[in-house]
DNA sequence: TTTCTTGCAAAGAGTTTGCAGCTTC
DNA sequence: GAAGCTGCAAACTCTTTGCAAGAAA
């Protein structure tokens, strides 16, 4: 992990950035969470736990800074907010989401899976592909055992 | 258009809304802009030109109701505001977008083309895939030109 | 010193809500 | 006249900005 911070480091000072010890803490927190898809607010009450005296805007203007150098990737899941998601190393791709209707849960897929359809896209359209944002809604394996079992109930209960 | 509308409103009604003088022309207005991606300013007033007395409030009622009976998607291309898209009628799935980055517009894809990608996600992740978000985000044709044009313009330059 | 960065508070943008009045059945 | 719908204004949420103070080069 240290590496990853050292390497963030050197990507700030390329761009003439420092990183201080706020934009640390945001960055610790980031990498302390990679599985979730963690909102400004989010960010903030964790980095708050280390740094209590750092402010929400802060955190925004770093938030922003990351997604600028393409350390985050900005995503939205259409419920309002702004999610900030850490961008793989070496990853070619940003990757692709899996939101569930039922729980709210979101899964990653790290697997490209759209190398074919970018092909596609880039000759019969003629358009040339920066970056794509591909999102799943539907339903989590937890939730479908869910139905499942209460379906199982329901017909237990119906045998009484 | 007549037949879409009236389709529209025996939706509403199945669903026991009413197809008021309001709901009626924000519906005309996206039938109207179907190429379009608006928000709902831009809905507001396009509308306020056939309904001028109507409130923006309404017609946020109204695409919400809407999107609730998936006569409209709402998508978020990122830039802070939600976009209402109509649902191409007897389209399964929801339609794919590129926006250049350069010049902001989008377009749309007609074609599925993630029916191999879905059924390796079901498989593989097994997630009851209902609906799917796909955004290329790049370099339009036009845009592509423009840059070829400049540096066929600079190339020009540096002869004299 | 000069430049960058921060925290705070205020402002801004987009969206939602409460409510009284108006329609419609 | 009950139920649904509307316009308006106020409220709310998320995010950005102005500014004076602080830290770093």
């Amino acid at each position: 992990m240290e590496n990853r911070i050292d390497r963030i480091k050197k990507q700030l000072h390329s761009a003439s950035y420092k990183l201080t010890p706020q934009r640390e803490a945001t960055v610790r927190v980031l990498l302390e969470n990679e599985e979730d898809h963690l909102s400004a607010e989010d960010v903030y009450l964790l980095v708050k736990e280390k740094a209590p005296e750092i402010g929400l805007a802060t955190v925004y203007r770093t938030l922003e800074l990351l997604t600028e150098l393409k350390v985050v990737d900005k995503i939205n899941f259409g419920d309002g907010v702004s999610r900030y998601d850490l961008r793989k190393e070496g990853a070619a791709h940003f990757h692709h989401h899996l939101v569930c209707i039922e729980c709210g849960s979101v899964a990653e897929i790290e697997e490209d899976l759209l190398e074919d359809v970018e092909e596609i896209v880039e000759s019969k359209w003629k358009f040339k592909i920066k970056d794509h944002r591909l999102t799943f809604h539907g339903i989590c394996v937890k939730c479908q055992e869910k139905v499942d079992n209460e379906q199982e109930d329901n017909s237990e209960l119906n045998k009484v």
